[in-house]
DNA sequence: ATGAAAGCGCTAACAT
DNA sequence: ATGTTAGCGCTTTCAT
């Protein structure tokens, strides 16, 4: 057992040594008006002299609020953490949380033993609110969380009609871009990298795909078309070298994620493919500075900042119970043009 | 404002539906023995009827102890977090606890706000025990929980002489081990990549360097030991090329990290070098499977498994106020063949 | 503006 | 084996 030292002073020890009424002293620590200057100064200064720190769990008790969140990675295999998309959504998440007296709190999610426990974690009450990432289609977590009453965000959607709020970038309509590019520059025997299609994300992506070579009034054949397990670098390996062995005249290749996409980039150039100029490759972009797409290719950006912002900006929303507008956003991407493909 | 909705059952009223008393329910959930075990039914299905879940701020405030330990990074370049060597250190911690009632808790410290605040929640007692990881010599968030009482332990040292629990790597054994190694293999002209030497990992890590060449009766020269900013990829092509520009002769490298050793085989190939012919890399390895040294090269294996493992042995030592024989525990590295250089 | 007092839901010590 | 009770330290009315 750790926790508060014995010893540790209380409020009402500092309202006994600065001579005044507990509630007054709570009215201090919560910067609440109506308390006189000099009396505020007085009861700053004995909690000063004590290293007064208010105990967290009977604030919680009292105050029904634990001022913390918990953004939660639900995902088996825990090195995805470590995926550009995922660093930079804590990144975002932790800045729009920076001003606030909410503490986050990032927890993994693995095994079911690990999402009972995370469950009586925040049903217990230790978080305000919940986000969740990387969610996969069948993961019960998010109803579990919503049928407890708790106030829930999702990083993208299960599926087509999702119950719980979320916020989504417009993977559908980023990935028709890419491909009418792709067509526009003359392209036609364009092979799809998806993701893991019990991911909602990878299904939108490919219907992207499809639908921009419908209008186009193009083809759309099954054989160009491959579903990873995941969304990595080594899956867009395997991947490519599939597709080139189905179709050697492949001369373009839409990927559902920057890795996958650095998985193909590599996966051509050993199979002696001049980049862009034989194969023309575009990816979904995670948008990490520190490891850019190389070459630089034209990539559909997504707007990860701001994806970060918005869940927190709902989040807050659903624990104040204040009126949402919008329990969907999904926000923009952009095709960011880098090759002459 | 979130938290348990109200409405929320309570402990007493399971012990009403179920016709027992509040303590006979409260050793129900904590598995206390000396309960019939037909009592123990009958207020098993109270819970389950009433859908039950403890209040967890109660509990803190009555039993004292939050059952969570905070797992802290603190690295002002939150990047970093997806270095390999974190997410499996992140990794091996969660499977030390997921056998404990203990919830972990991943949190980041980017700032002094940020630093204000989980100081604040932690000697709050919202956790029974702090794991820190990444920790700058400066950096006076050690102390600050130490002197709030709170069990810490600390992933390598800020000095040699560390007041705060701690587990690290024998990097200056490592590092002497690979340098003897090259030397061996006849290298003489041996460049160095230390880390950021605010960070006593590097200045062990370059002691080791200094050590194997000074047993050996080698020269060691300054202007072949390039500290760089940090421990990424980028800087490890930027100090190459600068080894390079300063001895053209240079046969050999230490990367005191595996993705300094990754800039530094990008920067000798672009220079025309052949890699283990005309120079021999050695780096650590912080052994991310998903992301293999390539090509496969002579690498100093950190046991982060084991150190994980450790770092929460130690934590609940401290935590149960039970003896701790070590309060420093420093493991060995090992010396990974996988060349001929 | 401030003090007093009633809980918040639980654990643990003490009875029985 | 189980019921009873006294807090844990705070927030929040309600008085004053």
């Amino acid at each position: 057992m750790g926790r508060q030292r014995p010893g540790t002073p209380t409020l009402e020890e500092v309202a006994a040594l600065a001579g005044v009424g507990r509630g007054t002293v709570s009215r201090v620590i919560n910067k609440a008006a109506g308390v006189r200057d000099s009396t505020r100064r007085a009861v700053q200064q004995a909690i000063d002299e004590l290293g007064y720190v208010p105990n967290l769990a009977a604030r919680s008790l009292a105050g029904h609020r634990a001022d913390a969140v918990a953004l939660v990675m639900t995902e088996p295999d825990w090195r995805q953490f470590g995926e550009p998309f995922f660093t930079e959504i804590v990144r975002a998440v932790g800045d729009a949380l920076t001003d606030t007296p909410v503490q986050l709190l990032l927890t993994l999610v693995r095994s079911d033993t690990e999402r009972q426990r995370f469950v009586e974690y925040a049903r217990g009450g230790r978080v305000d609110g919940v986000l969740l990432m990387s969610v996969h289609a069948q993961d019960p977590l998010p109803d579990m969380l919503a049928k407890a009453g708790l106030p829930t965000v999702m990083l993208g959607r299960r599926s087509g009609d999702e119950s719980v709020t979320y916020v989504d970038a417009d993977n559908t309509g980023g990935a028709r871009d890419a491909v009418t590019h792709l067509l526009a520059g003359g392209r036609r025997t364009i092979g799809a990298l998806g993701g893991p299609l019990d991911m909602y994300v990878a299904q939108c992506r490919l219907r992207g795909y499809r639908e921009a070579l419908e209008r186009a009034d193009v083809e759309v054949r099954d054989s160009l078309i491959v579903a990873g397990e995941d969304f990595t670098e080594e899956s867009g390996r395997r991947a490519t070298a599939e597709l080139l062995a189905r179709h050697p005249d492949l001369d373009a290749v839409f990927a559902a994620s920057d890795t996958l996409a650095a998985g193909v980039l590599g996966a051509l150039r050993e199979a002696g493919r001049r980049v862009p100029e034989d194969v023309a490759v575009i990816g979904f972009d995670d948008f990490h500075p520190a490891r850019p797409m190389e070459p630089p290719l034209t990539t559909v950006r997504q707007p990860l900042e701001e994806i970060g912002r918005t869940m927190v900006r709902l989040l807050l929303e659903e624990m104040e119970d204040s009126p949402v507008a919008w329990r969907h956003v999904i926000l923009r991407t952009e095709l960011v043009l880098r090759d002459s493909a």
